[in-house]
DNA sequence: TGAGGGCTCTGCAACGATGCAGACATAGTG
DNA sequence: CACTATGTCTGCATCGTTGCAGAGCCCTCA
């Protein structure tokens, strides 16, 4: 079963285990002949270096750990798979856990017999657990958060800035005359601070035009997911005065909201526009496509893996709050215009 | 930076070393009196045990390695998820890791560096790397293949039926009396095993229906994303007789195929109806609703997981080529009609 | 009373690799 | 020729943990 160690590649080749490592390592120089004569061997035992062993000479394992909610949620796949590109750039592989979004498993994560401890650091996108939890559990792990807001400061923190992002996309549909604008999303307790943050920039978005909001417009969602998203939907359009333009927190919800609008028999944008925010790949094929907040995720990926490395590398900065750029891309949901774009998106 | 050892609390309990180690791990029995000693110097210390040092010493990680071409890609997001759960449920985390269906990536994985010593079993879903090279490679670490069609039975694999189920998802479309029914995602090549299998179910529903196939309706594409369904979509659409009905390879082709079809002004399924494979969640939600076959993804990873287990236990029975069930859903895409299913489905 | 048997607890060796210091042979230098 | 420098190669210790064998100790029972 176990393969051939250097120990067994060191008896065929007649020289010290510490030559064989010294020939699959490139590290002290050897002989040609000698290298020759080691290399034969190598190759005839078809020699594997153990990795575990090295990892834990060296003290360091190679592998960092991706902690998200729903790997199957869109958002989070392509997020994956940004940082999966972005690890391997700088040698590392990732480990890839989701927690459901469930705080008991979220916290397994810094309990005592956590896998944690294998990896040479986290990126966590926390859903229920608290940065007070986070920080009393006082992992020895280095850890980098991913979009939920954390305001005591902490741990490092990438994200976009919520608040802008959210304004930009309520703006663009006060624009467009809206002025029954609704939001759907919101998480008034104390897990929801990204949703906070969303509902936040919305108002700022109508107190910048001087309107007021009507807060039976705003539908708060457990979740994220279509599913919410077209409950809600349902929900604004029993309304007496249903709303004619929805700014959904993120793109599974605006679908869902889609979707709902469509059985309902009513047109989008012309009756409901409808923007969304993630820019997950489904709204660009969406009908209508999806006018949505698209955060530059190679760019969270690329600097939460930086901000990570340098954290294991052993650089003691302060923890940071980075904002990663975001911009707002117009689609038919709101325009009924494709953009100049060529007609199939990339 | 590195935490305590197993031999700082056994200093500071003033006992030894193995006392500690069988404290933490349950063992021996230990006296009430010591076992508290200990338990306090445990937690004073905030003591994690090394899980590399403990799986070098054990020879095993307790880690398995999902390889996917595309994580974003939603069917295997999807999987992934499902075998996450179903390794979590058995003591094992998953490694992620995605290969961009570039052959050299995949290959790399077999190479003498790689880091696939460092798990206990390989979950490998290849695009390009064939089974003869695979098993060329001779990799020491148990792998069970996903879905791509491996003939010459080296390994272990689990997949649907690719042949019975493509040749149900055309026979539902010329049940449904369409005639011009075409196919969407040929690969005729090589490492294009699994839609080769897909093009013959084709054939053959038309066969029992003593039907000729027009060639022309036949569209390879070099890939599954929305992007060619929509183009190959288009490229039917131009032909003098376009077809009536087209079944898709997968999801994200039908998906692009029916973004097409509505901007050239027609209607689904009225003008054209749609089929695709792989019963992805955004499906469900998309205008119209996707017909589609669905296999049985938590199967999938469930038996993957098993059989994988079963021969990192060692297990050495023949490698076996294992069919989940799969069935046709049938949605609005063909029928025009939703299922009898709740409005907003789950 | 003394051999035998449980119960606790301990120390040594080992998993497979690498860091380090030094051995040995050869070459270079005055 | 003696002595240092250089280039190869080796052995030992070590990373943090667990397997194994056994050392004490107390108790029991013939």
């Amino acid at each position: 079963m176990a393969g051939p160690t250097l120990r067994d590649v060191a008896k065929r080749a007649n020289v010290s285990i510490r030559t064989v490592s010294n020939v699959v390592n490139g590290y002290a120089p050897v002989s040609d002949e000698l290298r020759a004569r080691v290399q034969a061997a190598l190759d005839e035992l078809d020699y594997r270096p153990n990795l575990i062993a090295r990892n834990l000479k060296q003290g360091r394992s190679g592998m960092i750990a991706l902690v998200v909610p729903e790997l199957d949620v869109p958002y989070f796949a392509e997020l994956a798979r940004e940082v999966i590109t972005a690890a391997r750039a700088r040698g590392y592989v990732v480990m890839v856990d989701q927690t459901d979004g469930d705080g008991e498993r979220e916290r397994e994560l810094l309990g005592r017999d956590s896998r944690a401890t294998m990896f040479d650091g986290l990126l966590l996108s926390p859903l229920s657990v608290s940065a007070e939890e986070l920080r009393a559990r006082g992992n020895r792990v280095p850890i980098v958060l991913l979009g939920e807001h954390i305001f005591n400061g902490s741990f490092h923190h990438v994200a976009i800035d919520n608040v802008a992002a959210a304004r930009e996309a309520t703006a663009h549909l006060l624009s467009l005359g809206r002025r029954r604008v609704a939001a759907i999303g919101d998480q008034p307790y104390a897990t929801g601070e990204t949703a906070q943050l969303r509902t936040s920039g919305y108002r700022q978005a109508h107190a910048r035009e001087g309107l007021e909001v009507d807060e039976r417009l705003i539908v708060p969602t457990p979740r994220f997911h279509r599913r919410q998203g077209a409950a809600a939907m349902e929900q604004l359009l029993a309304l007496p005065e249903p709303p004619d333009a929805v700014f959904c927190y993120n793109d599974l919800l605006a679908l869902g909201a889609m979707r709902a609008l469509t059985r309902a028999g009513l047109r989008i944008p012309d009756d409901v526009a409808v923007v969304g925010m993630d820019d997950i790949e489904e709204g660009q094929y969406s009908t209508p496509s999806l006018t949505t907040i698209a955060p530059d995720k190679k760019e969270i990926a690329r600097t939460a893996v930086d901000v990570l490395m340098e954290s294991i590398g052993g650089a003691a900065r302060p923890p940071a709050e980075i904002m990663v750029p975001h911009r707002l891309i117009v689609r038919e949901s709101t325009t009924g215009q494709v953009p100049a774009s060529p007609a199939i998106p990339s």
